[in-house]
DNA sequence: AGGGTGGCTATTG
DNA sequence: CCAATAGCCACCC
């Protein structure tokens, strides 16, 4: 286990419910300010049992970066809508839903 | 080594 | 608004 995945792991354990992340915003704050992708990466390889809400990153855009399923659904989606988190054409205000780490 | 591909992004038109 | 562009970086042939 490397240093810049348990960082990882730390921060995603903060975001609270019904709040997200993007990937590059995880990426500067554990050190890695190039590294939005890397952390896309990471998400695909968390263990299963993992309880991290790896739904709970998005990308800048504030849409999800993971493909739709056979349904033509998207799960994170879904995920972030049963916590309460409001999904408009796919998309997601990051003004209104964006975890502000050092704004508490 | 070296080209292609991603759960990316900021900028520009 | 979307598309193109140009950086970025880890990983996999």
């Amino acid at each position: 286990m490397d240093e810049y995945q348990q960082q990882l792991y730390t921060w995603m354990a903060q975001i609270p419910r019904g709040r997200v992340v993007t990937y590059g915003q995880l990426a500067k704050l554990i050190g890695r300010p190039n590294g939005a992708r890397w952390v896309g990466r990471q998400m695909g390889l968390l263990p299963k049992g993992s309880n991290l809400p790896w739904y709970r990153v998005i990308n800048a855009a504030g849409r999800s970066s993971i493909p739709l399923d056979k349904c033509g659904s998207n799960k994170q989606l879904r995920l972030l809508q049963r916590e309460g988190v409001l999904v408009v054409d796919g998309r997601i205000s990051l003004r209104r839903y964006q975890w502000a780490p050092f704004a508490n």
